[in-house]
DNA sequence: TGAAATCGGAACGAAACGGTCCGATTAATC
DNA sequence: GATTAATCGGACCGTTTCGTTCCGATTTCA
């Protein structure tokens, strides 16, 4: 029931990403420094993210990474799901074997809560965590 | 963003044990001929249960286990909590110090976020889940 | 054409999880 | 009251995943 840590790191560096949104691209090393993570992980990171379609990262010199989407059509799920793959409580929920299997009478429940988990999560974008101020 | 095997190993046992609410207490082998998971893994998940105060175990010939509370009083969060500890997607929500820590924009908004998880599983009480028919 | 800077993937080490086993404890029985 | 049998409780080990780090392929600028 705990993200992974590089679900959290990816999280911290796309709202640093979304900072340098109207500027020009941003190098990776970049993004390390002003979130404080190590220069690695964030290059792990970022292959991810652009893997997935949330950042378009330009190779060579003068090089750097840039938002694919605008902010606000960026949500926390896209990121969580970009780095740990599909959302998925379950073993049910994605069609992998389960141990229980048959006659289980929980399994008819858990798409629905892992519908509202990921609902819960879709409904935040970018915008809302880029900005330090204006919190509950 | 998974949940852990044994967690969802807890929530099928809980939802045998409520099928045998009315009547005695039953034994954690019994429990596990009818959910069809092993014998020790069920042994190691109502230890945990019963730990966490959900179930009453009965030691030596004739014991067993039965529901410390009622089953409208039990909930999924209760039970995921049990065998995961307290539910903290970061480590920023439960106090653990963090490698961003200073700085953090995104740090105000897990504890909105988390609680809007817990809250989703906190809804579901074993009553649900026990019965096979009324799904959505 | 050369060189520097960047991303991309692969390899290593560590930590947590999952599964299994044996011992301590208890109630029923003779 | 002693014995027996059945039960839960905690400890051990193998496996898998995660986290971190490093080096090579690729591209642009001078």
């Amino acid at each position: 029931m705990r993200l992974s840590n590089l679900a959290d790191y990816a999280i911290v560096t796309m709202c640093a990403a979304t900072r340098h949104c109207g500027g020009a691209r941003v190098s990776a090393g970049e993004l390390a420094a002003e979130t404080g993570l190590p220069a690695p992980t964030v290059r792990k990171v970022v292959s991810k993210l652009s893997g997935a379609g949330l950042l378009r990262s330009v190779r060579g010199a003068g090089g750097g990474l840039q938002l694919a989407r605008p902010a606000a059509a960026i949500t926390l799920a896209d990121i969580v799901e970009a780095v740990e793959g599909p959302i998925a409580l379950t073993a049910c929920v994605d069609g992998t074997q389960c141990a229980v299997d048959h006659n289980c009478t929980v399994k008819p429940h858990w798409p629905i809560i892992n519908e509202a988990l990921r609902g819960a999560l879709a409904d935040i974008p970018l915008t809302r965590l880029a900005v330090t101020k204006e919190l509950a």
